[in-house]
DNA sequence: CTGTTAGCGCGTTCAG
DNA sequence: CTGAACGCGCTAACAG
């Protein structure tokens, strides 16, 4: 149709109005009387009228968008966190503005930077796992720019965050073990420098404890990475004289290696060694036997990080040091069949 | 630290310079000597200057950001796609403001809406399931705002599109099922109002012709919504005197529910009956046995849906009444144990 | 109830 | 090479 961009003013010269008066109109002043406010409506449309929310937005220094920073987007549990802040965000009439870290620390300066160009009105992140250093966090705090951080978060800072209760959550896991019977708990953990599976492994020492369980060394193993790395330490721990009668593997994949490996090896499960696995990855329930596990609600972690940034964006002048809040949210325990030994077999 | 947002005028009576000339230099502009960037750039930092893109993009009408507006974000497809557009969007200096319209066309109006108020550079949209007006993105087209469709697109409009080559793929599975010794076909799929599915069907209709096999209306099964679906309708084909040797789903877990089906009546996969499924759920390596599939490659679909729309945005003034693409992004034949009767089983 | 005026922060003429 | 002045589109005082 047309290259040129319609203004309001364009609207208020078609009108022999001021551009004042349709400006008010369009943003339902009060002080506008009915008939001008549809008549105005009425040639906006006409013309084909766009606002231009750039403009308004240096008028009064707020673009309505919120940064989000995350490691990677491409992963179940991310994509269902975002999906939770959108669903916040979106009816509060702010846009989201996605960047990537990849894991990557330079990147994550770089969009903390990005973010800060534009203007947003707040900014969630997710800490990729290079982060060590959080002064880029620290500018968007001296600017006065609202901040939460979600899931991977850090220490260093006092600000608003919210986390799965990984500690918690495994303390429940082991308990439930227990309660099965099981008495002698080994664990798979994946790098306790990531505070995630940090927090894992002090709910299964501490739940030991709690449980008066005997800790054995020779059964905690720190850093397991990959489904490979799991077959591999299965057969070994089993090679061994001592074995454990129960397996907690902070996440699925290296529970479903572990599950392959004592399949192929023909130890029973649950009957002999109970397998936990942490995430609820979707084919845990058609392993063989079925995966007992942990499931995280992203959305609910997504949900609330919005939420609370709202909230600071709403009330960033009203209080002026308030205090920072860290809410958990909490996993829920799904027992299937590899830790069932005293009912009978599900399903 | 400080509440005021500290401007290029500032860091000008700094130094008592002018405006422009701070302008300047912090844009390289070739007319500014080489001391005085240097020493503007100085200040700027001393003074903790952050330039303001909104001003920015009023003065020159453009803020570079690109909309993504997208059925649900939380789902393994969609989120690669996302990967993938950023993977291009982001080293061009494009943010991604990012929309769902969760299946719902009203949304998906609004979020079109917002996004052109937001002065994009560019929209890159897949279509919800209830689109079947597509007056909001001739909008987009008549304010020259580059369009381009991804995985869900529609017929109604000439634009650019990348789409999955479901069609040849689907030929190529019935083509494999085949030359494995496999001569009745049977297909359990989405409902075909989605183009996706149609072109699924069409596939096999068409494959079923190359391969000179005969179609059976029995056979044939439109609509099939989930696994509960498809364990019913395997059941009802078996129970038949007439049955096939092979089922072609549209989906893994449809795929998954007939294997799970044929597991409990003892019908031997792959000997008996072979079993296709699509998208290379991460579960179809895990099942018993393990599932043939057909692999997507839904990042480089969003890879190749931004570099177009970035092409466009670029020569938005040279090439008036460019041919508009349609991209066919090839997806993979994964040969697993479901459908391998000749060779030996894998693994 | 409406019009006039004055910027928001920046880039870009036009003059030196 | 640099400065003065204007305007992008919109909103918010300040008048009437």
């Amino acid at each position: 149709m047309k290259d040129e961009k319609i203004t309001i003013k364009d609207v208020a010269n078609y009108l022999n109005v001021s551009t004042s008066t349709v400006s008010r109109a369009l943003t339902d002043h009060h002080s506008i009387s009915k008939k001008t406010k549809l008549k105005v409506k009425k040639a906006a449309e006409k013309l084909n009228y766009t606002p231009n929310n750039i403009a308004a937005s240096l008028r009064n220094g707020k673009l309505n968008s919120i940064g989000v920073i995350l490691p990677k987007i491409n992963s179940t549990f991310m994509s269902n966190c975002i999906f939770g802040i959108e669903k916040i965000t979106q009816p509060a009439g702010y846009n989201l503005i996605i960047c990537q870290s990849n894991e990557n620390y330079e990147n994550e300066v770089r969009n903390i930077k990005s973010l800060l160009d534009s203007q947003v009105s707040g900014i969630m992140i997710s800490l990729s796992n290079e982060t060590t250093n959080t002064d880029h966090l620290q500018t968007v705090i001296d600017k006065d720019i609202p901040l939460v951080l979600f899931d991977r978060t850090s220490d260093l800072l006092d600000v608003d965050s919210v986390v799965n209760d990984d500690y918690k959550s495994t303390i429940a896991a082991i308990s439930h073990l227990y309660s099965q019977g099981y008495k002698k708990i080994a664990i798979l953990s994946g790098p306790t420098h990531i505070y995630v599976y940090k927090n894992r492994m002090q709910g299964y020492l501490d739940a030991l404890k709690l449980c008066k369980l005997k800790k054995n060394e020779d059964w905690i193993f720190d850093g397991v990475k990959n489904k490979l790395e799991a077959q591999a330490i299965t057969q070994n721990i089993f090679n061994e004289s001592n074995t454990p009668d129960a397996i907690f593997c902070t996440g699925d994949n290296i529970a479903l290696g572990v599950l392959q490996t004592l399949n192929k090896m023909n130890i029973e499960v649950p009957k002999t060694v109970g397998v936990m696995g942490y995430s609820n990855d979707t084919f845990s329930e058609i392993t063989q036997p079925t995966l007992s596990s942990v499931e995280q609600h992203p959305q609910d972690i997504g949900s609330n990080a919005a939420s609370i940034l709202l909230e600071s964006i709403e009330n960033k002048k009203k209080a002026d040091k308030k205090l920072h809040k860290k809410i958990y949210v909490k996993p829920k325990l799904i027992i299937r069949e590899s830790t069932t030994r005293t009912q009978t077999y599900l399903e």
